[in-house]
DNA sequence: CCATACTGTAAGTGAACGCTTACGGATAGA
DNA sequence: TCTATCCGTAAGCGTTCACTTACAGTATGG
């Protein structure tokens, strides 16, 4: 038998080089070649771990989710009484955006007429979605909320709190005093709901 | 004198048609060949109404707001009593998205390292919102709000829930009822702040 | 009618891009 | 050691892109 192959350590290894990439450049300007150039290889080795570029974005696609979720699983985890959505809400109103990986969803949505990337693009919103319902349906539960506006409309809100609030980051329009605000503030008028 | 020129007309006129190519394709799918195709001119006519593509998609960002405007005027000018707030939001909960621009702010996000492209969104974004906290401002006069979160978070909220309601449109992960409801009641939510 | 600038047609340029091919050397098991 | 497979280097392939040039036709003011 001949060596064993290290595909999968070595995309492992170059997926978050891969990602900031696409992150910083966008689709069409992080090239193949500048791609290999900040991983320190040839563009062919890129070629043997990924079919095409368009495979190279929708795993970079994937890690924006995977990393987010590793970030808030921890959060979750340090302490394990009640409250979750609301300690999630104060880590992200102080941490949001520092990934520095939203450029790849930028990306994405002007190339989503390509089927791939549109259903990549879906189904981590659908991810993200899922988890932010979830610790809304959790956080209202037993508590004196009216349910107003719904879980599912509450968690799209949510969802685009942290757009903006990256857009706003992008642009230079929001400090970071007043992205924390909104998020905090804004964020909790949404998780608790119409209370009046 | 020789001829007048009919530049300006001309720019008028095909700027909405180039608007809907970058919405449509993104800016590198836009290319020069396939904007001319869609005006039905050759490329260097193009290249006699703006100097370079970049000056084509800047145009076009300014096109998106002026488009927004002019509806919003539309809808505040029907009556002129007080409630152009819930007016708007009513409006716009029907209709959000329905230009088919919002493709221009994706390629744009995705292309804001460019100097003078990141220039037009901030000037963009920034007329949307100081135009949404005037008018929650104006709704919030008199009324018994508490002003929590206050009219530039809340405003920014609102920018966000736009933004979420065309990705949901986009991907296919929001149907028209539900973005509907989404835009109307996470919407109230925050123009009327919390209450309790 | 004439000079001048505008308007349209057609072809082409250099550069960049995604992706491939060819090949020499390293490394593991048999 | 043999051999099959993996790993890295280098060059280059065809295509596409933003943008330009050259030139014929045309409308307008003097």
């Amino acid at each position: 038998m001949p060596r064993p192959s290290q595909t999968h350590e070595q995309r492992k290894k170059l997926l978050p080089i891969v990602a900031r990439a696409f992150a910083e450049l966008g689709y069409r300007r992080a090239t193949t070649a500048e791609l290999a150039r900040r991983c320190e290889v040839r563009e062919n080795i890129l070629y043997r771990l990924w079919p095409h570029k368009k495979a190279m974005f929708i795993a970079s696609i994937d890690y924006v989710y995977e990393q987010a979720a590793s970030a808030w699983r921890e959060v979750l985890s340090e302490t394990d009484d009640a409250g979750g959505a609301v300690r999630l809400l104060a880590h992200e109103s102080e941490h949001y955006g520092e990934s520095g990986l939203h450029g790849i969803i930028f990306a994405g949505l002007s190339e989503a007429d390509e089927p791939e990337i549109r259903e990549a693009l879906r189904k981590m919103y659908g991810r993200f979605h899922r988890f932010i319902r979830g610790q809304i349906a959790a956080h209202r539960d037993g508590g004196p909320a009216s349910g107003f506006p719904d879980e599912t409309v509450a968690a799209w809100a949510i969802v685009g709190l942290g757009n903006v609030a990256n857009i706003g980051r992008e642009l230079g329009l929001l400090s970071g005093r007043e992205r924390k605000r909104m998020i905090a503030e804004a964020g909790r008028l949404l998780l608790d709901g119409q209370s009046g």
